[in-house]
DNA sequence: TTCCGCATGTAATCTGTTACATGATTAC
DNA sequence: GTAATCATGTAACAGATTACATGCGGAA
C-alpha cells in the first residue's frame, strides 16, 4: 500500500492539512493499521497536487494560516479505483515471535517471560483504546470501520489469551513438545558451548 | 528488528549459506514473521564477517562450492544480547483494514466481500501450513518455537472467524452501528457527489 | 517568558528491493 | 538438451525516516 493512497483515504473523510494527517496516525484508530512521518507526507502532498489528485484550500483560522487539502474529481476516482484492487496479504513482522522461536533451551526463560509481560501490558492498553474508541462520543466511525475495529478487538483478545497461556507454560516448565528428528537441539547447544568455551580459553 | 540480527538468528540454528537463509524465509515457518531478499542478505553477510560476528566455511560439496557461515564467539554474544532486549511492538500494516475502514456506504459492498473472500482463502492456506509444520516429520521445531507457532494458529483462527462474520454482515446488510456525532457520513457522501457531478458537467 | 501544540517544510541518511549478471548441477 | 534449482553477487533505484530549520499562538 502506498503512502499516496493512504493520504487520499484520509482526505476522503474530510479536507486535512499535513499536520492533521500525521495526527490521524499518531493519536487515532488509523494508527493501528498504518503510520507515516512528515518527511513522507509533505513531499507527497506536493506531488499529489501537481498530478491533479488534490488541491489546497488556504485557510486563515484564528489568525493562523494553514493549507487544507481536498480531493479533486480525479482524486476521488483514483481513490475509489484503488479501493477496488485486491489488498496484498500483510506480512507479520514481529520481533517477539522471532526471538521466541529462536530462544535456546538453556537460556534464562525469565527474560522471555519479561518480554511477554511487557507485550501483555501493551496489548491491554491497545485493547482498551479499541474498545472505547467507537463509543467515545466524538470520533467518526463508519459502519464498515466498525468491522475493522472488531477485527482489532478479536485479534488483540486472542493475542492476550495466548500470552497468558505462554507465560504459564514457561513458568511451570509445561512447554509443548517440539519436533527434532535430527537431534538439532543437542547440536545447537554443543556448537554454542564450544564457541563460548573456546572464547574463555583464549 | 534488523536484518543483521535476523541473520544471526538463522545461523544460531546451523551454519548456512546466503541461499539457505533466503530459503528459510521463502519456504519455511520463519517466513510467517519475517522476510528478506538476496540484495540485503549477501551485503550483510559480508558486513557481519568484516565485523567479526560470523566466519565463512568454504565447502566443496558434491563438487558444488558454497560458502557456509558460522557464528563466532562474538557473534553468539551479540545474538544473545539482542535476544534479551525487549522487542518493539509490531505495527499492523494491513491494506484490507485500511480499505475497509474507508469504504463508503454507497460503494458496492460486493467488491469488499470479494476482498474478504480472497483473504479467507489465503488465511486458510497459511493456517494449514501452520498446523502441519510442527508434525511434518523433518522440520526442526524447538519447544519455544512451538509457542510461536501456537500464536500463529490462534491468530489465524481468530482472523478466519472474523472474516466469516464480516462477510455475513455485509451480505445481509447486518453491519454494526458506527458513531457519527457530526453527520460525517452525510457530509462525506455530499462532497463526493459534488466532486463527481461537477466533473460530469464540465 | 517560557514551553507546548500547531504548522510547514527540506536534506541527509538509511534500509531494503528489483533487476540484472553469472554459472554450476540435477531432474526430466 | 533444457528447464529448474542451487548458488553468489552488484548497481540502480525506491521508499521512507531522522534530524533539522523555522515560526506562530496560547497557556502557565
Amino acid at each position: 500500500m502506498s503512502v499516496e493512497h493512504t493520504i487520499l483515504s484520509i482526505l476522503s473523510f474530510w479536507p486535512s492539512t499535513g499536520y492533521d494527517i500525521k495526527s490521524e496516525f499518531e493519536h487515532k484508530a488509523a494508527g493501528l493499521f498504518w503510520g507515516m512521518s512528515y518527511g513522507s507526507i509533505y513531499p507527497k502532498l506536493k506531488k499529489l497536487e501537481e498530478e491533479g489528485f488534490i488541491y489546497p484550500i488556504e485557510q486563515e483560522e484564528d489568525g493562523r494560516k494553514k493549507k487544507l487539502y481536498e480531493l479533486t474529481p480525479k482524486g476521488w476516482e483514483e481513490f475509489e479505483n484503488w479501493l477496488q484492487l485486491p489488498p496484498a496479504y500483510p506480512v507479520i513482522k514481529d520481533e517477539l515471535f522471532m526471538k521466541m522461536a529462536t530462544w535456546h533451551d538453556d537460556m534464562d526463560f525469565s527474560i522471555l517471560i519479561g518480554h511477554l509481560q511487557k507485550r501483555k501490558e501493551e496489548t491491554e492498553d491497545l485493547l482498551n483504546f479499541v474498545k472505547e474508541w467507537p463509543t467515545n462520543g466524538y470520533s467518526y466511525v463508519s459502519r464498515t470501520a466498525m468491522l475493522s475495529i472488531r477485527y482489532a478487538k478479536i485479534r488483540l483478545e486472542a493475542e492476550l489469551k495466548w500470552i497468558e497461556e505462554s507465560i504459564y507454560a514457561l513458568e511451570n516448565d509445561d512447554l509443548p513438545n517440539g519436533q527434532d528428528p535430527n537431534q538439532n537441539t543437542e547440536k545447537l547447544l554443543e556448537r554454542r558451548r564450544k564457541a563460548i568455551n573456546g572464547e574463555k580459553e583464549t
